[in-house]
DNA sequence: TCTGGGGTCCTAGGACCC
DNA sequence: TCTGGGGTCCTAGGACCC
């Protein structure tokens, strides 16, 4: 754990209220006030993304498959963006954010810790606050909820306590009389397998899991590391160090589709791990990201999840190469089950910049050789598959 | 007509090296 | 003729979050 600084910090969280939601709002006001929902339009497959608050108010929540959203709401307007529409808001956010502070550290797409020690000595952090809350929603029209606190985790609880437009104020003396009456399925990192195990030994409130007397019996069942874990933060022992470079860098990039139909066939799933390796080779290449692992998933009508990795000696960002490992998995790993989802995802990345010195204007593959390992691949399908199967010709290959 | 898609972090066993 | 011990990488799976 890291050492913490002996002066403490305010650090404010700002969380969006139904970001997507909002943005739908901003973009097509109508929707205001209405019962709405964020997904796939048109559609019983997928869940919701967002919820507006009206739809809330009828028991609709993020995460819910629209199959039972549409049970409970019947009428329920289900809309969605392209999610361009959602990134670009989100800059608007925080740009609106770096005039308070340069330590901001992005926390997703709808949320983001800052640090507003230093401003806070001529101003007080509420009304540094309200200033940012009244000002995003006039300025860019999206509602927020912030919490203020010495850490980024207890600034994250704050947040929560009031939505919308809530603004918290949570001092470390305080932790017991406010966080403590609460459900630990509050507790950000207890999720839905940890909270029923501590259901189960009567642990109901952040209170109960911070019982001395509940010490050993929560260990026993969650394990040391994890109790420490929650525990210190909890007390507000936690980082308050916020990192505008965290996250900055990826540490991996992956697509996946879930299918509408049962795919079963080798030629099949190559096609589709094909466009999907297509996409990512894209979007490493725009972020100049090498890579050594590559990794497809499976998952099966049972839902069973399996994936399959394979790491190469040598950084690449060549779509042959990449899709060459993909193809040994599926050739290796994939034994006639039917699935109803794809995907792959390359991990170990490496910025250009930063690769060793071996790698370099001459050992690097030239776009030629790369052309014509694309053409190598290109013919092994075929004679695999034959030319009428899935695979329609070259410019499909060389789609970057 | 069940259960998205894109991530991060952690664990645990085995390989391999010194 | 007793089987070390630390570090790191690889792989698979799982929990969790938005």
């Amino acid at each position: 754990m890291n050492a913490l600084p002996s002066h403490s910090k305010i650090i404010l969280h700002v969380d969006m209220n139904a970001f997507y939601c909002s943005v739908a709002c901003i973009l097509n006001p109508a929707l205001r006030g209405k019962v709405f929902a964020i997904g796939r339009e048109n559609s019983y497959r997928g869940v919701v993304a967002s919820a507006s608050y009206e739809a809330r108010a009828l028991g609709i929540h993020s995460a819910m498959s629209l199959k039972e959203a549409y049970d409970k709401v019947p009428n329920l307007m289900v809309v969605s963006l392209d999610h361009s529409y959602y990134v670009h808001y989100h800059h608007l956010f925080l740009n609106l954010l770096r005039e308070y502070s340069d330590l901001i550290e992005v926390a997703s797409i709808d949320e983001a810790y800052v640090d507003i020690t230093e401003l806070s000595a001529q101003r007080h952090p509420l009304v540094i606050a309200k200033e940012i809350q009244v000002r995003l929603l006039k300025e860019v029209g999206l509602p927020c909820s912030i919490g203020i606190a010495p850490t980024l985790f207890l600034a994250k609880m704050a947040s929560d306590l009031k939505k919308p437009l809530g603004i918290t104020i949570l001092r470390k003396k305080d932790v017991s009389e406010i966080l403590y009456p609460l459900s630990v399925k509050e507790i950000y990192g207890i999720g839905k397998k940890t909270y029923p195990k501590l259901i189960e030994h009567h642990i109901l409130t952040i209170g109960d899991f911070m019982k001395e007397e509940n010490r050993e019996k929560i260990i026993s069942f969650l394990g040391q590391r994890n109790y420490d874990y929650v525990v210190s933060h909890i007390e507000g022992k936690s980082s308050n160090i916020v990192d505008p470079n965290r996250y900055s860098d990826s540490e991996s990039i992956s697509t996946s589709v879930t299918f509408d139909r049962v795919i079963q066939s080798e030629a099949e799933i190559l096609y589709e791990l094909r466009k999907m390796t297509n996409e990512i080779v894209r979007k490493m290449t725009q972020k100049k990201y090498y890579t050594k692992t590559i990794t497809v998933t499976f998952r099966t009508t049972e839902f069973k999840t399996m994936s399959r990795s394979h790491s190469i000696e040598q950084y690449t960002d060549d779509f042959s190469v990449i899709f060459d490992v993909v193809t040994e998995l599926v050739e290796e790993h994939y034994h006639q089950e039917a699935l109803r989802l794809l995907g792959v995802g390359v991990s170990n990345l490496i910025l250009e910049k930063d690769l060793p010195q071996e790698y370099n204007l001459f050992t690097l593959p030239t776009e030629d050789e790369k052309e014509e390992r694309i053409q190598e691949l290109m013919n092994h399908f075929q004679q695999k598959y034959g030319k009428e199967a899935l695979f329609h010709g070259k410019d499909q290959w060389k789609k970057r």
